[in-house]
DNA sequence: TAAAAAATATGACATTTATCAGCTTTTTTT
DNA sequence: AAAAAAAGCTGATAAATGTCATATTTTTTA
């Protein structure tokens, strides 16, 4: 079993605020687990009972629409906590987590979280912290959704995955491989209507598409795009 | 200066998680306001340094898209904190707060919350458990702007209204007076868009419209078209 | 109270987006 | 490697929604 106080990862969210000895107890209780893409972590309306925390891979956040469709709510990726939210609401998932690519994850039972949130300041403050920021995207979203076209929505995506799975080098292409529905349900819309936009925003070279590969040639016009021009 | 510990709306939040020693102090350097209706608490980019609690009245908290419209995120009422998720990511205000009614409100400092959010844990807890249910509707919101048509969430929008704004007696109108442009800002759509709609609820006798008083005729029926049929 | 301004309402039309159908390419299974 | 299945793509068309123009009603101001 890896130690928690040895994991890079922590450094990246709220489990870096607990103490040597509060690391110990968590290492001695979690466990790890690889997913494979595909696999899904948890349903709309399981009981959870723990913390994610996201050593390597990426998975989606979806909830159902009671249209019957599948909406995609955020891209979780290594560092970042899955399952605080109903943890701290002591509800059922209102989400459902499903593995993007293979994964690397470890899992810290309730009991543990609860505990070190009602001791340790520092780490409670973190997840405050954490869930305003959550917040604060989520206000974002809701105004994209109701304000901006599918095409505005569709070029925000593109700069929001190259900013968060984009790698430094321009001739690279983005280090996540979505297919076209997943795109289009980020962006909550027909998955014809995003291939037809990707096909369009490929003839006006503002990306590249090789398969699912996809290289972001022109972020600039496409922030302007985003922005309604 | 009315005390905190004699006041019922207290109850309805986090505030009514303190002790009565830390009551006692709030109360001693908080302030209360009258806001009338049209005027604005907080404007975007704003350092709010403290937290409203709302006594009575109802705003509505705003956000600027880049196309240069104001979406509604959501309607604070009485008894609602506001400016929680500012002050605890420590930046200055992403919403905007705007009164639809005149409002009473009390304005606790910033560094008063923080003291007893660092040593009272029950508080904490209190504050946490908002930030999650907030986060949990905000998702309920990304997916039926992302998914549903203008007519689907209408008829959301009505329900939501008449559960948080609606009179025990079907007889009478909602308890809050939105100008359709606001019901138009709620939904993410045009205002005429907005009128028409109403109208055709009004035709289909779901709903009755008396200037900007709505009675909700059948619930039933709304919560039909709003799941899709 | 009259005049002006703002909000509400409705029609005509343009634009955006969804849906359906059919085809091609890629991936998975046998 | 061949067959089957899934994913991707494109065109045609329908449906939803936005925009603009204009009339009416309500509210505010003078």
């Amino acid at each position: 079993m890896s130690k928690c106080d040895q994991c890079i990862v922590r450094q990246l969210n709220a489990i870096g605020e607990l103490t040597k000895e509060e690391l110990l107890r968590i290492s001695g209780c979690k466990s790890s687990d690889i997913i494979k893409k595909g696999e899904v972590l948890f349903n709309e309306g399981d009981h959870i009972n723990g913390v994610f925390c996201i050593k390597d891979g990426v998975c989606k956040v979806t909830k159902m629409s009671s249209n019957g469709r599948e909406q995609i709510i955020k891209l979780i990726k290594k560092g970042d906590l899955l399952g605080e939210r109903s943890l701290i609401s002591e509800e059922v998932s209102n989400l459902k987590a499903t593995a993007i690519n293979d994964m690397e994850v470890c899992f810290i039972p309730k009991e543990e979280i609860i505990r070190d949130l009602k001791s340790n300041t520092n780490f409670t403050m973190s997840i405050l912290k954490e869930l305003a920021v959550s917040l604060k995207e989520a206000d974002n979203v809701i105004v994209d959704m109701a304000q901006k076209t599918v095409k505005q929505r569709l070029a925000e995506t593109l700069l929001h995955l190259n900013k968060n799975h984009g790698s430094d080098d321009l001739e690279k292409p983005l280090d996540i491989q979505l297919s076209r529905e997943d795109i289009a349900s980020i962006i909550g819309t027909a998955t014809e209507s995003a291939i037809r936009l990707l096909s369009t925003f490929k003839k006006e070279k503002l990306i590249h598409l090789k398969g699912k590969e996809i290289y972001i040639l022109n972020p600039k016009k496409l922030q302007h795009i985003a922005e309604g021009f």
